[in-house]
DNA sequence: CAGTGGTCTAGACCACTCC
DNA sequence: GAGTGGTCTAGACCACTGG
């Protein structure tokens, strides 16, 4: 009947309400509109339905459910605020994914000073099998040493060296992961990780700070040591707010700002 | 009968459905919960129901709107989001305001490395009454010359001065704004902007930059010349989103960080 | 206890998209 | 036209808050 759902609806008319009843001591309750957010966040989880695919319509989804078209309609509502699925009147309701402008600058926020963003081109610097260090082992809650698979590359914008990028990214996940790979893919990096490694990086913390160019980034960035530069510190997280990256970004920010919205 | 509202609804059953009808050239429409929205919203920025206090009910907002408490609620809802309100369980709907710890953060992303964020003590340099040069004067939507209050202060962690801040006013809204105010009020400046001023700051755009600290800065933040530092510049909105405040922050960042959320 | 927001349902009509 | 998401209604029960 009433499938796994902590839903109580039996004979009688309308009217639900979910929260504890009668019986059991059960302790935790959570709207039913959570419950059904949480199942589809599984499918898309294990790649039931892929980025970019449809995803069933929500009549579909709420007889499969067992519960009204509005329930449904609230629990994708939040994942569509959340980034993790895209509505489209008159189709249906679609995967995210990260091969689309729409997702690109939701973590790229580097933004010219003047005029539209242009696409960068990437320089691959280097891409090697480590192991990872202490600070990155904590911040993706791995074991220190685990093995990890590292880059560095710079991205220029009008063929101005402007961000140099070092990432860590878990081995395990990332197995076929060689520079060639990178180099030859054309679109986002992110985009790459999504559809040839099944992991899509859902959300993201930033810890900036200014610091100064030392040797190494002054001449990759082709700039005096000593220039000011933003330092990005980001961890990346997936499906289940699993950390998965680590990145730090130094961005050269004479003709370029970092754009952010309060609100 | 139908209010002043775009809505359809006579005699006969539920179901109503904003947009356009059979009748009328009508250009444009917008869903009823919109403009119950944009109802609401006029209520709030014409001082009706003031910052921290109850706005009416649910149900008393429908009745009064002659629509259902589904449309009011989904008003609403758009309204919390934007933190424009906040919804108490059992309590009722309050106008959101800046005398709360929760708001706070929302506009100072500057956080410590390490523990947890202090309250700083302020120190204000200046506060004069000035023309507006024309780079502020473009950013506010202004004349360049218009008569604006300037503000320069520094903010101190532990004793340790962090953030050096350059504030532009518009005159007209901040008249009897001084130096005595600013220092004898305890409590977000926001906060004394909406209480004493009322002008709400909403939202923020936010451009950063590395920067060297000249001369200038360097001796108010008691650091060397040439000290890489977070540049912020900041323009706030209120209401209608009309640009009401620009400030050019400069921002310590060696025991600090400016933290921010991609999602 | 009454009043508030929070959840859930069922059913209606709408605008949009594609065939 | 059939199918999709988007809007709107009316009514039910729930959890939480306060007197």
């Amino acid at each position: 009947m009433s499938s796994v759902l902590s839903n109580l609806n039996n004979g009688s008319a309308p009217g639900a309400g979910a929260g504890a009843s009668a019986s059991g001591p059960s302790p935790t309750f959570s709207p039913l509109y959570q419950q059904i957010k949480a199942l589809i966040t599984q499918s898309l989880q294990s790649g039931e339905w892929k980025p970019g695919e449809l995803i069933p319509s929500e009549v579909e989804l709420a007889a499969r459910f067992k519960v009204s078209q509005g329930t449904v309609r609230k629990a994708i509502d939040e994942l569509a605020q959340e980034n993790l699925v895209v509505r489209r009147q008159g189709k249906g309701t679609f995967v995210a994914t990260h091969h689309e402008v729409r997702a690109q600058f939701r973590f790229l926020r580097l933004m010219p000073d003047e005029g539209e963003p242009h696409s960068a081109d990437n320089r691959v610097i280097d891409v090697k099998r480590l192991r990872a260090p202490a600070e990155v082992a904590r911040l993706l809650e791995m074991k220190s040493g685990d093995p990890m698979i590292f880059i560095k590359r710079v991205q220029s914008f009008d063929g101005v060296p402007t961000i140099l990028e070092e990432l860590w990214l878990p081995g395990v996940l990332f197995k076929g992961l060689t520079a060639e790979r990178l180099i030859e893919y054309k679109g986002p990096m992110y985009g790459l990780f999504e559809t040839e490694f099944g992991t899509r990086m859902i959300r993201a913390t930033e810890q900036l700070r200014a610091v100064c160019a030392d040797e190494h980034a002054a001449q990759l960035l082709e700039i005096a040591q000593g220039t000011p530069l933003l330092s990005v510190e980001r961890v990346s997280f997936t499906y289940g707010d699993k950390p998965v990256e680590v990145r730090r970004c130094l961005y050269l920010t004479t003709t370029h700002h970092y754009q952010n919205e309060l609100s």
